[in-house]
DNA sequence: TTCTTTGTTGCAACTCTGTTGCATTAACTT
DNA sequence: AAGTTAATGCAACAGAGTTGCAACAAAGAA
């Protein structure tokens, strides 16, 4: 079976997602782990910590997958039905808190949903 | 300045949207099309009616990109914040026709909500 | 109708995100 | 320290979508 081993690679992963609730690319992540280190790796670093519930994942902008850390998921049962926030000026991308409880709409039957919100955050904000 | 000119093509994608308001990805599109039409006109029809305010588009699935047909959209003003829907049985995209209020939350500025939903079309609720 | 203009199409090559197979390396077990 | 097995690097690939350019065709002008 598959033993999850913690290797420095996963762990730097890890802190670069435990900083804040930011979401991140691939090649976000990329950019912050050793030049050396190689595009396939990360995405199976990827791969491995959303199978052990640490990430989540979503589509962002321009249909790229984004990973954001879990704050109340588990394996077993991933409640990332929480909105997902891009700012439209500094294009960062973010989890907002909030549960999202979908309505149930007439002639179908709603079991998920995913919500990508856009604006402006509070740094970015005219004030 | 631009003028759409409006080739046998262009008709056959639109008589394709026309049907339902079911949303069709580029390679559907092509499907429906004569094989002999090639991929990079596809994709320059769909981004044509979308200019024109006669399609939408938004990211479904594995983040690949769906085109819809606009029915309260015009040239100015797209207000397609309306929810998208995929039946995880038979797995077509369709729009659904209720407007989405999104709620502003705390500390940012929303301004576009994109809503995707999954769950069981009626055709493929087990009654 | 024929010419001319200009939008449209096909083709090939390319970009970008993400994946796969395989040999090699490194981490845990004993 | 030796053996087992997961993790990594590499190269090649897959799929969605784009770009430059030459050839073509639709709409208007002569």
């Amino acid at each position: 079976m598959a033993v999850v081993r913690k290797t420095k690679n996963l762990q730097l992963v890890l802190d670069a997602f435990s900083k804040s609730n930011r979401a991140l690319t691939a090649k976000a992540v990329m950019t912050m782990l050793p030049p050396t280190v190689n595009k396939t790796t990360v995405y199976r670093l990827l791969d491995r910590l959303q199978d052990g519930g640490e990430l989540h994942s979503f589509v962002g902008e321009q249909g790229v997958m984004h990973y954001a850390k879990c704050h109340a998921c588990t394996t077993e049962a991933h409640t990332h039905s929480h909105p997902h926030f891009q700012c439209l000026s500094c294009r960062e991308v973010s989890c907002l808190g909030e549960e999202f409880t979908f309505p149930q709409l007439a002639g179908v039957h709603i079991s998920e949903a995913q919500i990508f919100l856009k604006g402006h955050c509070q740094s970015c904000l005219p004030t």
